[in-house]
DNA sequence: AAAACGGGGGC
DNA sequence: GCCCCAGTTTT
């Protein structure tokens, strides 16, 4: 167990947060969302709307069978809403995420030629697109600074001892601060895999842990 | 049985 | 800020 990193020096912080974005990305090297959405905008927006509140094991399938019926918003349109429903339906929110769907399509379709917004302001105007799925669109499908922090990586660095936060949005900015800025775009895919894998919220496996040496344990039990 | 799941929207 | 959404898997 290692001291917390806002209570070490600068240099050797960077240091430590280097080796433990390497481990984990040679623990967890595939990352089945992203190889379904790729880089393309409109795979990446609809695989983070369906994501939200589920599991990659579940939202994996149901991107799949998607991405087979459509891959741009026009095509996803055409599809019975009630047909949409069934396949949306295993992973729950099934009536949100449905509507959350076909209007954010028919808004690309209407005011954007069926392109995907390059702004966070446009994005999270989008259905179903929040804070969270905006900036992983901005990162993953049009390569820009933006950093993605949801439960697994607030958990995380939290845990870590990176930050100090209760708060999501808090985190996120400590996080632009601290880690440089061509790590944040694998940062968000490697602790998602570690938190599913690994660092679950309630009982993390520290035994079978990848990073243990370089993790503070702060509030093992108590962040979410 | 309960907790967890890559949040977001409405109020 | 709080509460709801909803079905499946894991403990």
């Amino acid at each position: 167990m290692v001291a917390p990193i806002y209570r070490i020096g600068r240099r050797k912080a960077s240091r430590r947060i280097s080796a433990v974005i390497d481990r984990l990305n040679t623990s967890y090297k595939r990352h089945e969302l992203a190889e379904i959405s790729g880089s393309d905008p409109f795979r990446v927006l609809i695989c983070g709307i369906l994501s939200a509140r589920a599991k990659d094991t579940q939202t994996a399938p149901v991107c799949r069978k998607l991405f087979e019926l459509a891959d741009n918003p026009a095509s996803l349109l055409v599809i019975p809403k009630a047909k949409l429903k069934s396949i949306i339906r295993p992973i729950g929110f099934y009536n949100q995420k449905t509507d959350a769907l076909r209007k954010t399509c028919r808004i690309l379709v209407e005011n954007y030629e069926g392109d995907v917004p390059e702004t966070f302001e446009e994005l999270v105007k989008l259905a179903g697109i929040g804070r969270k799925v905006a900036n992983l669109v901005l990162s993953v499908a049009f390569g820009k600074d933006a950093i993605c922090v949801d439960t697994h990586v607030h958990r995380i660095t939290n845990r870590l001892g990176w930050v100090e936060s209760n708060d999501v949005l808090d985190t996120e900015k400590q996080l632009m601060a601290l880690v440089a800025r061509r790590r944040w775009r694998t940062l968000n895919y490697v602790f998602v895999r570690h938190g599913q894998e690994c660092c679950h919220p309630l009982s993390p496996w520290c035994s079978r842990c990848p990073i243990e040496k370089w993790c503070a344990k702060v509030a093992v039990t108590r962040c979410r």
